[in-house]
DNA sequence: AAGCGGTCCAACCGCAAAAAA
DNA sequence: ATTTTTTGCGGTTGGACCGCT
């Protein structure tokens, strides 16, 4: 494997990008598109590498990005798909429109380590649940549970498997379920081994997402009733469901 | 007003994976 | 199948900005 080559070329601009750049690379991409990144700073007229152009397009110049500071919900969903995914950072940008990786990874590292070590979690007083699974057609324990192994690729978040340490199944306590506890949270997950939940975690879209929860008998959902079965995610009041639908926008809302 | 330290964020760097030749 | 090129990602840094002394 061979590195590309770098913008260490003499006549190479480096550091921060003028309003005339931007506007070349801009009308750039929209007149032509960036089929290759590497010659179009030579096609259009930059004397910058590709890969400052691809950096600069997709961190700040492209259309659909959303400026401005992060609601408390968005920050609340970076946790938790933090939690989810770890330093992921652009598995948790896919999951929040109009953010990207570089801006997420900055809001990590500025604010939200900062939020977790005052202990401030997400708020509210309900839990979200986007996934329930279906007890009809749970996966044979025998098959599934060998292979039960949730290591480090597994949910991070995941503190113990402990069913005893459940807090939120005492109505579900009859199922076979797996119970995982988030942080101190419990959440009664269907038994899938690591390479299930790696599949899941990286799925490239939300319905990918579903649909490879649908497969082991989950029923994705969104909600905040705490008393179904569910793939505990976060806690959120209601009017947070439309931002988390927007997200998992495959997953049907708990009445 | 000046100096200092902390914060924030855009941009860079290096690596690895994916794609192309 | 192997080599080369391109793209994507995560970690890190430099400097602008701000508040405090």
């Amino acid at each position: 494997m061979v590195r590309a080559p770098c913008c260490e070329k003499m006549g190479l601009k480096k550091g921060p990008w003028t309003p005339e750049e931007d506007h070349v690379l801009v009308t750039y991409i929209q007149q032509y598109g960036h089929g290759n990144w590497r010659a179009l700073p030579k096609l259009a007229g930059l004397l910058r590498c590709g890969k400052s152009c691809r950096l600069r397009w997709t961190n700040y110049l492209r259309p659909d990005i959303k400026r401005g500071n992060f609601s408390r919900e968005e920050e609340d969903a970076i946790i938790n798909l933090h939690e989810m995914l770890g330093n992921r950072w652009s598995a948790i940008a896919a999951r929040l429109p109009g953010r990207t990786d570089n801006e997420i990874k900055n809001v990590w590292h500025t604010h939200l380590k900062k939020r977790l070590k005052q202990n401030q979690p997400p708020t509210s007083e309900t839990r979200a649940y986007f996934f329930s699974t279906k007890t009809e057609q749970e996966p044979e324990p025998s098959e599934k549970s060998e292979s039960l192994d949730f290591g480090p690729a597994s949910p991070p978040q995941c503190t113990s498997s402990d069913t005893s340490s459940a807090t939120t199944s005492d109505n579900n306590s009859n199922n076979d379920k797996t119970c995982m506890e988030f942080d101190g949270y419990a959440a009664n997950l269907p038994e899938a081994d690591e390479s299930f939940w790696s599949e899941v975690l990286s799925a490239e879209n939300s319905d990918q997402m579903v649909d490879q929860f649908q497969a082991i008998g989950g029923v994705p959902r969104v909600g905040v009733s705490p008393a179904d079965n569910g793939f505990c995610l976060d806690m959120y009041d209601d009017n947070s469901i439309d931002f988390w639908l927007n997200i998992f926008p495959g997953a049907d809302e708990i009445p």
